[in-house]
DNA sequence: GTAGTTGCAAAAAATTTGCACGGAC
DNA sequence: GTCCGTGCAAATTTTTTGCAACTAC
């Protein structure tokens, strides 16, 4: 809940010299409103603001927020990515039924293993795939599944 | 040093009613030999074998592999899959600067983080991005990065 | 012999780029 | 006013698919 806001990545990116554009603070609440969506879904929410938005500001915004380490891409299985705001890092919790994902703090064990061999971690990515309780509770559910 | 040998593998290819194909165990050998190369990369090793080999072949091939659980697809932050025989789960290591990648055991605190949301694990993808220790240690060679 | 596999080429999906116009500063 | 950022369309990159020929069983 102590997270970045809205406001807070404006200031980051104008003191990284880049401009606040309408397009780039529309993106930049939409990927704060909605954890975990994909460049395509991203661009489908933006349009209802914003119809003649392109998809490849889309990318090129995606782009620019990563580097500036205001925005990651996770990779949920699919092949392509997905998109939070960056915060503390966690571990999402991904079902491969209804492709929710829940978020679970990261292990204090896993960066000592990182530690242990001298290696300089810079970010993590980790993803545990399964079932999800409610989806474990009711499994006949299965053909409601989001994704493949 | 005790995972499945390619026996093991073509046998459990049998199984399941697959067709035990010179392509399929040119493949599987190449997977089992050098662990996270992309499909690119294991069709090009596969050509100095069987010159004609398709990379639609490559691509079938590993999505059968991975459906059999033999292997695995792993995001190494380039915007495709990279391939390894599926053994006991571990944390990649992935350095940004030379592009290795070196493996470590997954703390069970993770494992203990899923059961208490009741999440059933069925896979799971660790990798931490950063500097390995030989490259911390010698900046200067960061030029010779394999990758990206 | 037959059904599963392959190679090729074309298609689809995901992402990037070139360029002229437009807007943030 | 200047330069960065945008939309559009085309190009690239990554992966999938259709189909006729082939081969493991």
């Amino acid at each position: 809940m102590n997270d970045l806001t809205s406001l807070d990545m404006v200031s980051r990116l104008r003191s990284s010299g880049k401009r606040i554009t309408p397009e780039r603070k529309l993106l930049l609440r939409i990927i704060e409103q909605h954890a975990h969506l994909d460049a395509e879904e991203i661009y489908r929410i933006a349009q209802r603001d914003r119809p003649q938005i392109g998809l490849a500001t889309v990318y090129r915004t995606l782009t620019l927020l990563k580097n500036l380490d205001i925005v990651r891409a996770t990779d949920l299985g699919e092949n392509h990515g997905h998109y939070e705001v960056r915060s503390e890092e966690h571990v999402h919790l991904v079902c491969s039924i209804c492709g929710c994902v829940t978020d679970v703090p990261v292990p204090s064990a896993l960066r000592a293993a990182a530690k242990k061999e001298q290696f300089a971690v810079q970010s993590t990515h980790f993803e545990i795939f399964g079932t999800c309780r409610s989806c474990s509770d009711k499994p006949s559910t299965a053909s409601e599944a989001k994704r493949g």
